[in-house]
DNA sequence: GACTGTGAATCTATTCACAGCG
DNA sequence: CGCTGTGAATAGATTCACAGTC
């Protein structure tokens, strides 16, 4: 199985930290600083300046000895790299708990996401806008994802049904599924899943807790 | 940095795997199902059987040949090492949309958890009680937790809140953060921290997506 | 001197190959 | 057979050691 070690050329270990990175970086050009060196990242992020340079040197990025690197030149990189300089659009499907929390989430958008709509089964949420999102009647999927030009789509409804309208996202030509139902998606391979899967961070937090005592 | 690999005798990556075994052996035994195999887990999960395998070797559980595993003790033995069996009570902080979504979602009992008070700093929120949950004022945090007993907190408010909040929660004697605010949290080595990073999930996705193209 | 950049070594996780058992 | 269990092999990630550069 697997086969999910590498993403392009980039190892996943090196793009699960890029986020920070950009948080950092981005940070600090807003202070004003120019230069940085992986030292300094490291110890702020707590890993390793080594590890913080091979991840440099994997995005193309390259310092100067002595000096550091480019603040500004870090955030375009690692922008690039996941895309998020420019906005793309999204749906979201599911204006339970969790859709909503993600609907009025404002950080979406410096990670270059617009959610431009928003469905549910639930007829009496038709109709609303949420946080600027209009929210359609499930009905009005596939027709408002024609007129749409959205490449990802973000699962929050309840587990049974997420099967379901996984599929019927993927027919509708949605080519990455950012999964939050905590099931397993069976979906043809050129369709992108991504799970986020709340109990794994619960599940490590508990274990190590447990085994502390 | 890193020395993260294990928790107790288990590997991480296996601790990270027991929430999807766990749902799946709890669904078959609602089904009356007694007993399965390493294969037929691995399909339905996307994992390899010798892995499956592996998994249940380090968490004690042995199985039949030509049977299988049973899936009463894989349940028992899941729920013991993540110590999901008993309910522990937690704290939240931060009862912003993503707070109120979580003290919404009625998945946490399943995993060992009952959130018994939230706190925000927004008085007008004071007095509400949401799904169950009473909310408090920050400033009567460290007073009620010295009244309850819960070991663990979850920490959802604002990047610039987190680090002071964090503090004051491992001061009151919290052992355990769940820590979903994006920023890293310095912090006595004793209290163990739990990164939720939503935006990680999010870059895997935005780069795989990318380099699709 | 204070950094970066990188091959080599180490450590971890996954996968293979096959022995053992009912 | 049809399964589990496990040592050996492979692949991957991190860390070490040190050469190179300003």
């Amino acid at each position: 199985m697997a086969y999910g070690y590498k993403i392009g050329s980039l190892p996943l270990t090196t793009v699960q930290r890029l986020p920070s990175y950009l948080r950092v970086v981005r940070e600090m050009r807003r202070l004003g600083r120019e230069v940085v060196s992986s030292a300094r990242l490291g110890e702020l992020l707590g890993l390793e300046a080594v590890q913080v340079r091979k991840d440099f040197g994997f995005i193309g990025i390259t310092g100067m000895p002595k000096m550091g690197y480019q603040v500004e030149e870090l955030v375009l990189a690692i922008e690039h790299c996941l895309n998020w300089n420019q906005v793309r659009d999204a749906v979201l499907v599911g204006v339970g708990h969790l859709g909503m929390a993600l609907l009025g989430y404002e950080g979406f958008r410096a990670h270059g996401l617009d959610i431009c709509a928003a469905f549910d089964i639930d007829p009496s949420l038709a109709g609303l806008v949420v946080n600027g999102t209009p929210v359609w009647h499930m009905d009005q999927l596939e027709s408002e994802l024609r007129r749409l030009d959205a490449r990802m789509a973000i699962l929050t409804v309840s587990p049974d049904a997420a099967q379901d309208v996984a599929l019927r996202l993927a027919r509708a030509g949605i080519e990455g599924i950012w999964n939050f139902t905590g099931c397993p998606l069976d979906l043809p391979p050129d369709v992108i899943v991504q799970d986020q899967d709340i109990a794994i961070g619960l599940a490590v937090l508990s274990a190590k807790l447990s085994s502390r005592t």
